[in-house]
DNA sequence: TAGACGTGGTA
DNA sequence: TTACCAAGTCT
C-alpha cells in the first residue's frame, strides 16, 4: 500500500513553493522548516491557491524566522490581511518569538517539541516534524480523514471518529519516507480522492478501498449535521476628511476580527432594532446613505448599512486615526471592511496614478 | 466539548 | 443561489 501511493506521489506529487520534490528529497535535500510552518499555518483551512501569493509577500518581507520575530505586529497584521482567521496571524508572530528567543531561532524537530508553540496544534505540529523533520509522525488534516474514512468505509461520523481514523493513519505511516508518505495522503486527497466524483480510476488504492468496494465513496466521511447560519445586523461609517483621508480605528486584540483594523460601526445585533442609526456614528455629520453590503463570517451572516459624509474634521479622533485613501492598501482590513469602503468610494483600493 | 474564528472557489 | 468546502487551533 505505501509502495502504491509512494510511487504514485513520485509521479503524480504536485510542485508547491515550499515543498521539496521527492527525487530532491530522497538525495538528502530537506526542506526550509521555517517555510514548511509558514505554508501549514497559511494552509489552515485555507486552499493552496490562496496561500500561495501570501507565502511569497512573507518570504519576500521577512526571509526567515528570526526577520518575522523582529517584526511589528501590525505589520504582520496587514500583510496577513485578506487570508482570515486572523488569531492565525498574531499566533504566527508569537510562535516566531518564541522560536527566536527560546529555540535559538531554530525550529523544534520533534512533534512535542512543535506542539507547545503558539498556533500548533495536532496537525500543524505532526505534519512540520513529518515534512521538515522526516519524522514519522500521524499526520491528519482534512485530505487524510477523507482518504481513510474511504478506504475503512468508517460510518461514525467525524468529528468522534477521528481517533480511530487517526490510529489508521499511524499504523499506516512508513518509517522509510514519513514525510513523503504524509504529503502523497494530502496530494491524493487533494487532486484524486476529491469530495465530489472522485477519480477512483486513477487512485494508487483503489484495490483495497472498501468504500469503492460498496460502489459510492462520496458517502465518506459521515460528518454531523451543521446548524442554521444567523443574521447580523449593523451600520458601518466612512468618513471622509477635506485632506483625502477616512477615518480608521483598531479592533481589540481578542476575538473575531482581533487586532485588525476597521471603520466605525455599531454593534453588531441579531435584530433591526434601531440600533444600527447615524446617531451611532463616531461624531455628527451629514451622513448620507451608500446601501449595504452583506458578508458571510463562517458562523454568522453581516449585513451593513454603510453610510458616508464628508467632514471638516482633520484633528485627530480618539480612539482612531485620519489615513489616506491613497495607503488603505496598506492597512491591516479585512475583506468585509474593504467591502464597506468600496461600497462607499468605489475606487477607494483602485491603483493611484502616481 | 462544542462553538468561535474568514475568505474565496466550486457545483 | 445555496451549500459545501479548504493542509485546524483555541478556549
Amino acid at each position: 500500500m505505501n509502495r502504491n501511493l509512494l510511487a504514485w506521489y513520485d509521479r503524480h506529487h504536485r510542485e508547491l513553493p515550499w515543498r521539496v520534490s521527492p527525487g530532491a528529497s530522497a538525495r538528502g535535500l530537506r526542506p526550509d522548516p521555517y517555510h514548511i510552518w509558514l505554508s501549514e499555518v497559511m494552509l489552515q483551512q485555507t486552499t493552496v491557491q490562496a496561500v500561495k501569493p501570501y507565502f511569497d509577500k512573507f518570504l519576500g518581507l521577512w526571509p526567515t524566522v528570526a526577520d518575522l520575530a523582529a517584526a511589528p505586529t501590525e505589520d504582520v497584521m496587514a500583510a496577513w490581511a485578506g487570508l482570515g482567521y486572523y488569531a492565525r496571524a498574531r499566533n504566527l508572530k508569537k510562535c516566531a518569538e518564541a522560536v527566536a528567543t527560546d529555540h535559538g531561532g531554530v525550529f523544534p524537530d520533534t512533534e512535542a517539541g512543535l506542539r507547545s508553540l503558539p498556533g500548533i496544534g495536532d496537525y500543524t505540529s505532526a505534519a512540520v516534524a513529518a515534512i521538515a523533520f522526516n519524522r514519522p509522525s500521524a499526520v491528519m488534516d482534512g485530505n487524510v480523514e477523507r482518504v481513510i474514512s474511504r478506504l475503512y468505509a468508517i460510518d461514525a461520523p467525524l468529528p468522534g471518529s477521528k481517533p480511530e481514523m487517526k490510529r489508521h493513519v499511524a499504523e499506516l505511516t512508513p518509517q522509510d519516507r514519513p514525510g513523503d508518505f504524509a504529503q502523497a495522503m494530502m496530494d491524493l486527497g487533494a487532486t484524486i480522492c476529491t469530495p465530489k466524483r472522485p477519480a477512483c480510476a486513477l487512485c494508487p488504492l483503489n484495490d483495497r478501498c472498501l468504500a469503492l468496494a460498496e460502489h459510492d465513496p462520496e458517502r465518506f466521511p459521515v460528518k454531523a449535521a451543521k446548524k442554521e447560519k444567523p443574521v447580523r445586523f449593523g451600520a458601518a461609517f466612512v468618513a471622509v476628511n477635506p485632506e483625502g483621508a477616512i477615518l480608521l480605528r483598531r479592533r481589540v486584540e481578542s476575538g473575531l476580527l482581533g487586532g485588525m483594523t476597521e471603520v466605525p460601526t455599531t454593534a453588531w445585533t441579531a435584530r433591526l432594532d434601531g440600533g444600527q442609526t447615524i446617531e451611532h456614528a463616531p461624531f455628527p455629520a451629514r451622513w448620507e446613505s451608500c446601501g449595504t453590503i452583506v458578508h458571510v463570517f463562517t458562523h454568522f451572516e453581516l449585513r451593513l448599512s454603510v453610510f458616508r459624509a464628508v467632514t471638516a474634521e482633520v484633528g485627530l479622533p480618539d480612539p482612531g486615526w485620519w489615513e489616506p485613501v491613497t495607503n488603505l492598501h496598506a492597512q491591516a482590513l479585512p475583506t468585509v471592511m474593504k467591502k464597506v469602503i468600496t461600497q462607499a468610494i468605489p475606487r477607494a483600493f483602485e491603483p493611484h496614478p502616481s
